[in-house]
DNA sequence: TCAAAAGTGTTAAGTTTACACCCATGA
DNA sequence: TCATGGGTGTAAACTTAACACTTTTGA
């Protein structure tokens, strides 16, 4: 043991997870309603240790995976939360991160046996310990990012029509836009692009499928909406 | 000991400091020339050990207090870093903040116990461990904040010119600015006042002195540079 | 007297906002 | 046939960007 080190203390460190859906214009986290000690019974994010073996990014994907059957999410760290009285038993600090996924493709099974709802982001139930301020931040991370980066897109099934591009970007924001310009601007990024497929789910007309293309992104990042 | 709990491995948390100063249109850091193992001789950002009594938050002010003397200083969380061989002995995982503060005001004797130097952001040194992602990351943050949030004046004296407010941000963005537009927009923000003082040394005819007044801002907190 | 930084308005270009109607279809 | 969401262009308001000369004074 090296002496420069070992008269500090060592701590718990947990990953907590903001997952993010988007489903019919709103937007929902993925909550436990605890069936575990501590606290059970209480509304909590899904969480986890980090082990020796990993970093707190490769704990969070885990904890994620374990929860949802889904790897290659988009994540993003939130931030460290160190309060010592953060949760009642023990000191544990926390590393925070929120992943966006389609809400089309998690597993069932895995979300029932975690005993884990989709729950509206704008009817949030009282969050265990600083879980709604990790919440908080998430989402306002999250918003600035997708209004310069392309990472909407994640919460979108691969084909979406510009009307649920639209009434994402309305939830994120939490305001309503206009449709020309907001089909004005998408013009503009030649990287949404319209595939022959049509939407007959959404209204009787039908409405054109769009498609992100990532590598055409990257030939050309500029993103705004 | 509680067996939710005991089964997970705990981790010595570290916190860094990425001490940001602004002198005569140029940005620098705080960084040390390390006189202390590990990697004695290296240049490294000032850091600490989070103690059981503190969060990182108040783990990063006693770390800055230390080295520079100063105390309710601006500060905020750069993020969690955490891959498992960030540093070469021992697992450490570090939560990194950075500082702004005001390059006429530390405590020089401080500085120089701890072998201390303000070194030019743009010509660093090769810095040890993952700090240069760390610094990369908080100028990152810094440059977005500063734009929408009027934390720049943390950087400045009390009394500076427009000059220096303008070239100060200039050092932030990495890029050059229109005088007349810059001073449009600093005459729309009320809460940036003239003072009837004038500065002599940076110019022969002399320059009005102006002052943050944090009051007036938090009553119409808009800002935009 | 001249070098060096301070100070000061106007115009054109570009961006953003507001706004209303026709279309296609299934029920 | 009608209710529903899909799709489309233009003009005014506003914001941003470009630009050059006069002032003051210490050396």
């Amino acid at each position: 043991m090296n002496s420069y080190y070992s008269h500090n203390p060592k701590f718990y460190v947990a990953v907590d997870c903001i997952i993010f859906g988007f489903k019919e214009g709103e937007l929902f986290l993925l909550l436990l309603k605890r069936n575990f000690e501590p606290c059970k019974g209480g509304w909590s994010l899904m969480g986890g240790f980090t082990q020796e073996s990993e970093s707190t990014d490769d704990a969070a994907k885990r904890v994620l995976l374990e929860l949802t059957g889904l790897e290659k999410v988009y994540m993003e760290q939130v931030g460290a939360f160190s309060a010592i009285d953060r949760e009642p038993n023990e000191r544990v600090i926390s590393v925070a991160y929120y992943a966006l996924i389609n809400i089309d493709e998690y597993d069932r099974k895995l979300v029932q046996e975690h005993n884990a709802y989709w729950v509206n982001v704008n009817e949030l139930p009282l969050l265990l310990f600083d879980h709604q301020q990790m919440v908080d931040k998430a989402r306002k991370i999250m918003q600035q990012k997708a209004s310069t980066k392309p990472i909407g897109f994640n919460l979108l099934p691969k084909l979406f029509t510009l009307s649920q591009l639209q009434s994402l970007y309305e939830v994120i924001y939490g305001e309503e836009m206009d449709k020309r310009n907001f089909r004005k601007r998408v013009a503009e990024m030649d990287y949404i692009e319209k595939t022959d497929k049509i939407d007959k789910y959404s209204s009787k007309r039908g409405a054109a499928l769009y498609q992100f293309n990532s590598k055409a992104y990257r030939k050309d990042p500029k993103f705004k909406l």
